[in-house]
DNA sequence: TGTAAATATATGTAATAACATTATATGTTG
DNA sequence: CAACATATAATGTTATTACATATATTTACA
């Protein structure tokens, strides 16, 4: 449905109108995922995370910083996130010996277990946008990393 | 830049990167405007309130619902958000006569002249997407209604 | 070496969000 | 009209976020 059906809003010009529509979309996108979630009792960032650790787990233990650099909010309370996952028992957090600054975080046993059940997420994900074509999507990426530019 | 570079992430298609790269750029538009508004003391959410009782106040009084409705966020707690700016004499609150579950709420003169105070910030919105030429905008806008429709 | 600066993480706190529940009012239907 | 369903807003509660500050460690360098 156009945008300006779904909010009821009025627009001074097209570029007000995609600032909205990225907002409203976004939220809607997000919205969907955060329920799907929830059912592995799971927020967005701790699912992130458990991703990442998984992602590099055969290589060196990452630190809370690293894990921080991939995240999305680039502002994400990353040491209370591991908290909770350490919490869950889905990740270990061990000094590391080389800096004792740092922590060595890695995911458990339990948490690949949890993200192997989890891989329907995966596929959650592709089928956000799948009313668009690769062309489109393609588009899509181009223009949001104009925007940012 | 692309996203890729700046979250160092790794995409399995086009379509993961898609939904990485909204949320990521929508994010990071947010943070410029949030930063923007705390100058005048205001939430996002409170802000758009405002937009909309003064868009409307020459009609009817509104509701509580009614602003519910043309809000980006359908589960806001417009409640409480119109007591934050209720506490703050941007709002007046008056029971509905004709309806009292009801509430009209209505904007102050305070609130109008905050507004016009922060009519910069209504510039400010419409250059978040300055590096795209009206055609890619309107382009952006085609995509974001056909990835909701 | 001693001291200041920088780095990595954790904590405190107040504001906000998410979700369920409650309270009041209105609408509906037998 | 009584009983129940629905609508509207407010409240309670818990978790999360944002931001500042603290603590511990390492680095730089006079």
């Amino acid at each position: 449905m156009k945008i300006e059906n779904e909010i009821k809003g009025r627009f001074r010009n097209e570029y007000h109108k995609g600032i909205i529509n990225l907002t409203y979309t976004v939220n809607q996108l997000n919205y969907q995922f955060v329920q799907f979630l929830k059912k592995h009792g799971l927020t967005t960032q701790q699912y992130n995370i458990l991703r990442v650790l998984r992602g590099f787990r055969s290589e060196n233990p990452v630190s809370i910083s690293f894990l921080k650099e991939r995240m999305l909010d680039k502002n994400s309370d990353v040491s209370r996130i591991v908290d909770k996952l350490y919490d869950k028992g889905l990740v270990e957090r061990k000094e590391n010996p080389t800096d004792r600054r740092q922590k060595n975080i890695e995911i458990t046993e339990k948490g690949l277990t949890l993200l192997a059940r989890m891989d329907d997420c995966e596929k959650k994900i592709d089928t956000l946008l799948r009313n668009l074509t690769v062309e489109e999507v393609r588009e899509l990426n181009r223009l949001l990393d104009k925007i940012r530019s």
